[in-house]
DNA sequence: GCCGTTTTCGGCCCGACTGTTTTCAGTCG
């Protein structure tokens, strides 16, 4: 393993230091280089220790001289002189308060400095007791807001996306594999199942020593404290606050209790209800028939055994997978190596990192047969988005950079639905792309009537190939925005618009459930990346993770089309 | 705090919405 903090760890001490300057009032583009620097870390596809090591932090962009030797002083210490020096200043309670969406650091300075709020509690506490009132700026609305952004709060709290998810779990499982007599560790549960974002990490662990492995869980750098132990099992929190599990099972129960652990609780439940059916006894210790437990040493036997093919974990929701798979009905997921195309993307035009050229010669390496360039549409300013003058220049340089490609790049935009559903560009300008995205970034606090309406009429335009990100949730953050998705659906399914499912990890939207619901419908389907950089090409598998949860195969999915088959689509008559 | 074919200072993506005001500050994307 990898010594020292993991970027995330760096990027979390950034972004306090860039809180409390915020708090306290601070230089607005010192904050923003702090906050550039969190974001930058984020998305590293290389551990900043091993670039520290190698003398290499100064190759990345936006880190100088200062936040260059913090992240030496991070590393090799566990923090820095500012930060223990803000963090005397600003209690950690306030800083917590300015995550509350709607609670910005003016005010949160207001409440902390009169009336000496200190924490969320103590806001929910005042605001619930109506001492909020008299602070200049605060009326009866905003206290509305803070109590309903405490309460998201709560619901999203101590939950980490997949994409965070499956490193932390990969952490603990590589910690403790290094020692404790263990000869198997594997990963189960809701990262397993490859879900949007999780609470609980489960592994499952054979071992000569399960004492001594159960007391090393608990004893990992990871661990705050202990929930529970027993001789097999061990629950802990961990700093984050997620929670963790380790199951250590004998060799000869492996299986069944990696099963069991994958879950869910309920497709787990009708594995057992199967088993009974078949006269047999099937518990996290084994399978059991006639008193002696079955012998396993794959899961693909354990379902055998039931009668049943093999489910993959994305599957396992207890959302009609065994009877399915019992009628022999079970879909042909789509596979990473099914895609031929990722035709969402940004380059340096408007918010991403890369050029044109860059990002083509990313997308072919990726193998791919096509790609877009698909750049933010003017009212998006804080994008940059294109004045309808820059995308006719954007649309000349793309057909240029064709020339040399070796891949097959289509020229289009990520045009904004504006509040009343018309397109950010008239349609003798879209009329000029090879592709046109639609998508909602603002307005997106509209009631429900007047959402659809908005969303539906942007469907309708004939120019329109693709709604983007189409309920606009974050995962941890937003909730989707309110709409009748049925009649989303519909609309698309009508005109022949097809929906996305975007691979972004703080995204993921369709969901699952979603694209479920619009393939049933005869919607069709595109699952992109989003990519704002060359790294973020990489980011597919989240969007297929949900495809596959979504049952959907690869004839679902349009940019699984071989090029020839997917312009007969995307030049389609449009009128 | 970062950055530089207008470079070592002086810029740094900006416009809209909301709730609170009565002309605007704060927040967001």
């Amino acid at each position: 393993m990898e010594n020292g903090p993991d970027n995330g760890e760096v990027a979390r001490i950034f972004a306090r230091i860039a809180a409390v300057m915020e708090i306290q009032g601070e230089n607005a583009f010192k904050i923003r280089a702090y906050r550039n620097a969190v974001d930058t870390l984020n998305h590293l596809d290389e551990p900043v220790t091993l670039m520290a090591r190698e003398n290499r932090l100064d190759t990345i962009p936006g880190f100088g001289d200062a936040i260059q030797a913090k992240t030496r002083d991070i590393i090799a210490t566990g923090t820095t002189a500012l930060y223990e020096r803000l963090r005397d200043k600003v209690p950690a309670g306030v800083v917590d308060m300015l995550e509350l969406p709607g609670l910005g650091a003016k005010t949160v300075k207001q409440l902390w400095e009169t009336l000496q709020i200190d924490s969320v509690d103590a806001l929910e506490t005042a605001a619930r007791a109506g001492r909020l009132t008299g602070i200049p700026g605060i009326g009866e609305k905003t206290v509305v807001k803070i109590l309903e952004a405490i309460e998201r709060g709560r619901r999203f709290a101590n939950r980490v996306r997949i994409d965070e998810a499956i490193g932390i779990a990969a952490g603990l499982a590589g910690n403790l594999a290094n020692d404790g007599g263990i000869s198997v560790i594997e990963i189960a549960g809701a990262v397993r199942r490859r879900e949007d974002s999780v609470n609980e990490l489960d592994i499952v662990a054979v071992s000569e020593s399960p004492e001594e492995a159960i007391s090393r869980f608990a004893a990992l750098p990871q661990a705050a404290s202990v929930l529970s132990q027993s001789a097999t099992e061990s629950s802990i929190t961990l700093h984050s606050g997620l929670k963790a599990h380790l199951t250590v099972a004998e060799p000869a129960s492996f299986i069944s209790a990696f099963a069991w652990k994958t879950g869910s609780a309920s497709h787990w439940t009708e594995l057992q209800n199967q088993a009974a059916k078949l006269g047999l006894d099937l518990t996290g210790k084994g399978l059991v028939r006639g008193g002696s437990l079955i012998p396993l040493e794959t899961e693909e036997q354990l379902y055998s055994e039931l009668g049943l093919p093999w489910i993959t974990p994305e599957l396992r929701q207890g959302n009609g997978e065994i009877a399915a798979a019992l009628a022999g009905k079970l879909p042909n997921l789509i596979t990473l190596s099914d895609i031929r195309g990722d035709v969402h993307a940004h380059t340096t035009a408007s918010d991403g990192t890369a050029s044109i050229a860059e990002m083509a010669k990313a997308a072919r390496a990726f193998g791919y047969e096509y790609m877009a360039i698909t750049d933010h549409s003017q009212s998006l300013a804080i994008a940059g988005g294109l004045s309808p003058d820059r995308l006719r220049e954007h649309i000349r340089a793309i057909r240029d950079a064709q020339e040399s490609a070796g891949i097959r790049i289509y020229a289009g935009s990520e045009v904004d639905i504006r509040a009343d559903g018309s397109l950010d560009y008239d349609d003798e300008l879209l009329k000029q792309l090879d592709i046109v995205i639609a998508s909602a970034h603002m307005h997106n606090k509209q009631d429900r009537d007047t959402q659809t309406k908005r969303v539906i009429r942007a469907i309708e335009n004939p120019y329109v190939d693709l709604v983007a990100h189409p309920t606009a949730r974050l995962i941890n953050r937003r909730d989707p925005f309110d709409i009748d998705i049925e009649a989303m659906i519909s609309a698309a399914v009508r005109t022949g618009t097809a929906l996305e499912i975007n691979a972004a990890p703080e995204r993921l939207d369709l969901s699952a459930e979603h694209a479920r619901l619009a393939k049933d419908m005869g919607a069709r389907i595109m699952i992109d990346t989003d990519a704002h950089s060359i790294a973020n090409y990489q980011l597919m598998p989240y969007g297929i993770n949900v495809a596959r949860r979504a049952w959907l195969s690869a004839s679902d999915v349009l940019n699984t089309l071989p090029v020839a088959e997917f312009e007969a689509w995307l030049f389609r008559e449009k009128s």
